[in-house]
DNA sequence: TATGAAAAAACACGGCA
DNA sequence: TGCCGTGTTTTTTCATA
């Protein structure tokens, strides 16, 4: 199945209508992406060809999105994960964008979170080691302009789920 | 290529030692896991059978550890996205791997970290909304045993990146 | 590392309920 | 509309030099 990464104007996915083939499809694709079609078929007890519509349909409506392999970061020399939290001066639109946009393009950095609460943003960094922690702060959080404040959590240890839930009525 | 999931005993992964070639690879299936050999060996200069060998080689020594399709959460009814930041009673190996491993079970948890700092644990959740974040929160989270304290942040916004940096020395 | 051949997978399409 | 089977194209996989 081709991914069609650059995906345009289409019908929103929050429109698109799954019945219990197409959740069945997307858990078993969201733990393997490169499951064949004929093995996703006879696992869900579909024909190749009907399976194949499906995972189809499921790109075109914008279901799904990319696919993406898991690295180990000790092969790319990772060997400390942290989390920053920020406190920021001014919360205008401008400013809050233009900080997530410029912290998603430092390569140390994996995810950003603007929330509510004690802090204003949450920022999941991978480095070499602490040293390489303290220069990545210094260097491209405390610098940054509306950065006024920000506490380092160190990771000891982390889990994922890759498989999201299914919340919507599904026929 | 296959995906053998199912990884045994082999080198560590920080181990292996990368060129300029495998991490051109790796950077080109982080962003796409579907890529062909054949666009990856013609990307990066290669003939499509010495790339496969390489990808090969890098399933075989764990640097490549899954492949995973990306779901629009608002297609499955996930209106709302959450941070808990939680601060444990006990912080014995036992109790904590033991809750590591239980919240990750939970469906609604998408990441559990285990953290220095003002808090022991950060988890992401996502949910229906606002009224199913509560419910997540009491029946979940302030519940269970070791937790004594939880602050929720509730997502406004999110970027994420897909590509793991290079710390180590390529040749 | 490259070539080429065999196997498997993805894909397109026509027919059918 | 969705499912199925078949034929075609593409990709993967492997043997060999």
């Amino acid at each position: 199945m081709k991914s069609p990464q650059t995906n345009n104007l289409r019908s929103k996915a929050e429109d698109a209508d799954l019945d219990r083939t197409d959740v069945g499809i997307l858990a078993m694709l969201q733990n393997n992406a490169r499951l064949s079609v004929k093995e996703i078929a006879s696992s869900i007890g579909l024909a190749p060809s009907s399976t194949h519509d499906r995972i189809r349909r499921l790109w075109q409506t914008g279901v799904l999105r990319g696919t993406h392999v898991e690295v180990d970061p000790k092969a790319l020399g990772v060997g400390l994960e942290a989390l920053f939290m920020l406190g920021l001066a001014k919360h205008t639109r401008e400013t809050v964008d233009e900080l997530m946009d410029g912290l998603v393009e430092v390569p140390e950095v994996r995810s950003a979170f603007l929330v509510t609460g004690r802090y204003d943003m949450i920022v999941h960094v991978v480095v070499r080691g602490i040293q390489h922690l303290k220069d990545l702060a210094l260097d491209q959080f405390t610098n940054r302009p509306g950065v006024t404040r920000i506490e380092t959590s160190v990771i000891f240890d982390s889990r994922r789920r890759y498989a999201m839930p299914v919340f919507r009525h599904i026929d």
